[in-house]
DNA sequence: AAAAAAGGTAATAAATAAATACAAATAATT
DNA sequence: AATTATTTGTATTTATTTATTACCTTTTTT
């Protein structure tokens, strides 16, 4: 495991914010400083500074910051060269269209299994995968040491598949399901809610005043 | 314009977890306390209370809520009974799963209106829809009256499309793109960026004791 | 040598969340 | 009818987290 320096949740969510950033730029750029990447990331530059002093001492004073030095980081802080395994639980509309998201091989993730339970979709091919019965699950997170598992399953079944997952070891879950999952001890889960963000949208629609948080 | 009585941003982004939460009551249960509605948000029964009050003398005292009527409370204020409209722009495999997705038209949204650029895509058919080319997206702005954009294409065309909607008047955004779109005023942004959302749970996946934020 | 640029960080401020406390209203009980 | 228990609404306080400001230090440029 490695050292618990305890970094800030709110840095953690703007870490890969920052890794974003920087493919924005040039591939000639070499280096950058933290109020050019504070314009990029719209957030104070010192909070750059703040976050990013976290991982380290990474940047020279009068200088700034060596992009690659600063991706590399990044990117083992985020524990993005661990290539971690993932799976996809339910193979809908949205299923699939994570499955086909070339966003999460970009950044090391692995998709390496895909299930559903409607016999209509096991054994049918998605984004280069065979999908297979729930049965399978614990099989292939021995196989591949699956680290993530993805719920985008109606939400009704979410709860059970999320048991699942964790039996199988899984200890961190992305949940698509508009449900709340029940919290367990070690294991992470995050929520990605469509209808709510749009929700959220709606109700500033009404008040063009205010400001939202993300 | 409704009042503008200021709801912390952190209580409007519980607001749709709290009617997620009656929805998944039994329905027959025809009231609810303060902490049970608590537990099954996840959240301090004072803070429920604190946030509800927000909206207005709801609750009866030694009694609870009235489920029908706090419903009604939220949507009213979520502006969910407006009926807002929205498009997707964007219709690869992330955009026709939110086109087939349920739970915007079950929160009250209407899709209106699917494009994409792509000469192959367009004029086919997408969850009953037919998909149009983006130089038909100010005619179909004006006709349905649209206030929301959903942008579902590849990065580099986030931007350009970002600008096109707001040139056609819509006041807020939901962007899937994993890019960060500029800063409008009187335009409401939020962005939803999946491989973000992995990177952020891979950071705990070497940190089991840490509490990760939403 | 001086000035400008830029990171690191201590100190402060602001925002958010949680906890406590209690009056007021309702329901249940005796 | 009176008492007790429940539960909201809200003021107040406390704690925690997050963001900003300010300043010192280092490096580069002039």
């Amino acid at each position: 495991m490695k050292e618990n320096k305890k970094i800030p949740p709110a840095t953690v969510k703007r870490l890969p914010l920052y890794l974003q950033c920087l493919d924005q730029l040039n591939d000639d750029d070499i280096g950058i400083s933290s109020s050019k990447l504070a314009e990029l990331a719209k957030v104070n530059d010192a909070q750059v500074r703040r976050d990013l002093s976290y991982l380290g001492t990474l940047g020279t004073r009068g200088v700034g910051y060596d992009i690659t030095t600063l991706r590399n980081q990044l990117q083992l802080e985020l524990g993005l060269v661990e290539g971690w395994s993932a799976v996809i639980v339910g193979i809908g509309n949205l299923g699939s269209a994570l499955a086909h998201y070339g966003g999460f091989r970009e950044k090391g993730f692995g998709i390496v299994g895909l299930f559903d339970e409607d016999p209509k979709k096991i054994n049918s091919q998605v984004a280069g995968l065979v999908v297979k019965p729930l049965s399978d699950l614990e099989k292939y997170c021995e196989k591949f040491s699956v680290a993530i598992g993805i719920i985008a399953t109606p939400g009704q079944y979410a709860q059970g598949v999320a048991d699942q997952l964790i039996n199988c070891g899984v200890r961190s879950i992305l949940n698509f399901a508009p449900v709340l999952l029940k919290n367990t001890p070690d294991v992470q889960i995050r929520s990605v809610d469509l209808s709510q963000e749009l929700q959220i949208l709606s109700y500033y629609l009404d008040r063009p005043v205010l400001k939202a948080v993300d």
